[in-house]
DNA sequence: CGTGGTGTTGATTACTTTCAAGATGTGTGG
DNA sequence: CCACACATCTTGAAAGTAATCAACACCACG
């Protein structure tokens, strides 16, 4: 991963926010984290604890298999809750995918916060089963319908959409190769389906067609 | 799916049970129910409200696509517990493999059971992400490996273990056909891996080379 | 002892990956 | 501001893996 590198959309933050980010007690309130592109935010194994929500941003979940074979899990963009497993360790990496604000949440030992960790648990499960069937399921032009149709979703339903990661970060979320990624893209954008406006900004002229190709 | 048919593997109820089942509230306690082979217990779209728990035999939870294709995302065995979604309405079907004793417990509307809810819901969602890595980022004989350790594991670690589900059902799990299933137990047991004592009981013979083909 | 359902095996096809080369885009330094 | 360099992305050709199509074997049950 490289070093400090100005994130090339920084525009994250002032995207729409369809699902407006929970919120929670303010003495839980900690100050804004700020995360550089490719920085890590914790590994695994390390001690959990905390959670975390994005301000601005976005993060990517992944494991990864002792040959190196990366399957990211989850990504999460502005206003979205991550990094509570449960366990006293983590089982995944976090990292920034480019720029990113992140505010962290400590989980009080003795307090209860069933209350707050039960929907976010339950998200995360609903999100990880929807993405079992795409990835156990579905071929590749299906997955990168599906995975669009999400980030539309997220990003509050227009038509023009912006892609936070690169080919390499999509291609390990829905188990296919940079190339699969790539020749899928333009097969849609010959099919009339999308419009690469540039690499990472992608606006969804026939939505019906991407929706039906998903399901 | 057919009707009542004695389930072949009824030797479930009488399997090691490694990790013992969780116990609630006895006040919650509700009789056991009785569901033959291929009964549904619930599905897509039914209200949801209580959560279960296999005393004996073995369930399937999957969801299908507008075409058929169908993802089992889960198998739960004896001891184990399913059916909280957090949701008004299921988002899945789930159906007896064979035939089956289920405990139901009600989520009693006032009562606040956090505390019994999110145990749950944080070992479904790791379940789910264990599951994606391997759907995402690994071959049919790496599935099958992790696959049957799973279940291993979850049988008391011993050599012998019982396969409640038919082939269609792991291949679904699998995210494979049912030929490449049976290809690749023959694979395995051709390496000295497995043996097939009959369909649905298989002996590992080398369970470090099973390990090590998983990760 | 047949019959239907389930599982195995073989041949072929289809899809995705791999390997390779070239194009495009971004950031840097002149 | 432009030119260069590196990283990312796209495209093409070949190879590999799993799916599909098809036939047969096996098993449980009536």
């Amino acid at each position: 991963m490289h070093a400090y590198t100005t994130s090339r959309i920084e525009a994250q933050s002032r995207s729409p926010q369809p699902n407006p980010p929970e919120t929670f007690h303010p003495a839980l309130l900690q100050p804004l984290n700020f995360f550089p592109a490719g920085a890590g935010i914790y590994a695994q194994g390390e001690k959990a604890g905390v959670f975390y929500q994005v301000e601005f941003g976005a993060v990517r979940i992944y494991r990864l298999l002792a040959d190196g074979r990366r399957q990211i899990s989850a990504f999460h963009l502005a206003g979205e809750t991550f990094g509570f497993e449960g366990g006293a360790t983590h089982h995944f990496f976090a990292e920034a995918i480019n720029a990113t604000g992140i505010r962290v949440f400590r989980i009080a030992a003795g307090a209860d916060m069933s209350h707050q960790l039960l929907p976010l648990a339950l998200k995360g499960l609903t999100r990880a089963q929807e993405h079992l069937l795409v990835l156990g399921r579905q071929n590749a032009i299906e997955r990168v319908a599906a995975f669009l149709v999400d980030m539309a979703e997220r990003q509050g339903g227009l038509r023009k959409i912006e892609l936070p990661m690169s080919r390499m970060d999509i291609g390990d979320y829905l188990g296919l190769t940079i190339e699969t990624v790539s020749r899928v893209f333009t097969r849609l954008k010959k099919k009339g389906v999308i419009r690469l406006i540039s690499l990472r900004s992608i606006e969804i002229a026939k939505h019906d067609a991407l929706q039906n190709m998903s399901e």
